[in-house]
DNA sequence: CCTATATATGAAAAGATACTCATATATAAA
DNA sequence: TTTATATATGAGTATCTTTTCATATATAGG
């Protein structure tokens, strides 16, 4: 069985209730994963951690403009850090939202 | 290993090559996802298909605001619709995209 | 044709976003 | 303490979004 149809079999039909709340998450976790460059980072994460300079170089990004997505992403606990002397590494902290990444990469280079 | 089991892997772990048009359609899809009016007005479309003043009135929204926001959802081929008469009503049109969005919903109100 | 109803659309205003630049903070090493 | 390196942050700016308002288009019925 694939992670699709297991996402389908778990999935409710029809409308589900919207309370402002849960309304608000839903639309900021949507948020994040709308900007290029939180996907690129996103990404990039999938393969491990990574410091603010590496990502910075491998995305072909300043080091501020990494700075700033990932304290967006960070406090959407979307990403955590561990320190090591000066450098900070980053990893993914909410394996559901990654999948959502997933499926939506996995779904759009299928086509 | 065959190709099969391969595909099978970068599919489901770590990093996954993204092309700019990848990125784009990723980038495109979550942003429609994103937006507080369009998620509410999805989430009405699961239970069937509705007019555009149906979706306004029960949402509390302009006629205009609705319209526009449908037209950004039909660009991306998210929802279709069907005349009758003067009525035009909308339906979702792409499961996939629907199934990510009750995911989030589900996975947002349990919490 | 004229009127009413449903929807679409363009322009403009108000607000949100993402980047850059300069600078601040934190750690390490000399 | 001084210097170097890694990262964070605030302000400013350019761009993009979402809504509103006025108006246009399309269909139906008299």
């Amino acid at each position: 069985m694939t992670e699709e149809q297991k996402n389908e079999k778990t999935c409710h039909e029809g409308e589900q209730h919207l309370d402002e709340e849960t309304l608000f998450v839903v639309s900021q976790t949507f948020k994040a994963l709308s900007d290029p460059t939180r996907i690129r980072i996103l990404n990039l994460l999938c393969t491990g951690e990574h410091s603010v300079n590496e990502i910075a170089e491998t995305l072909n990004l300043s080091q501020s403009s990494i700075s700033h997505q990932l304290r967006f992403l960070k406090n959407l606990r979307l990403v955590k850090f561990r320190r090591a002397g000066q450098t900070l590494f980053y990893s993914e902290d909410d394996v559901h939202v990654m999948n959502l990444l997933k499926q939506a990469i996995e779904h759009a280079s299928h086509h």
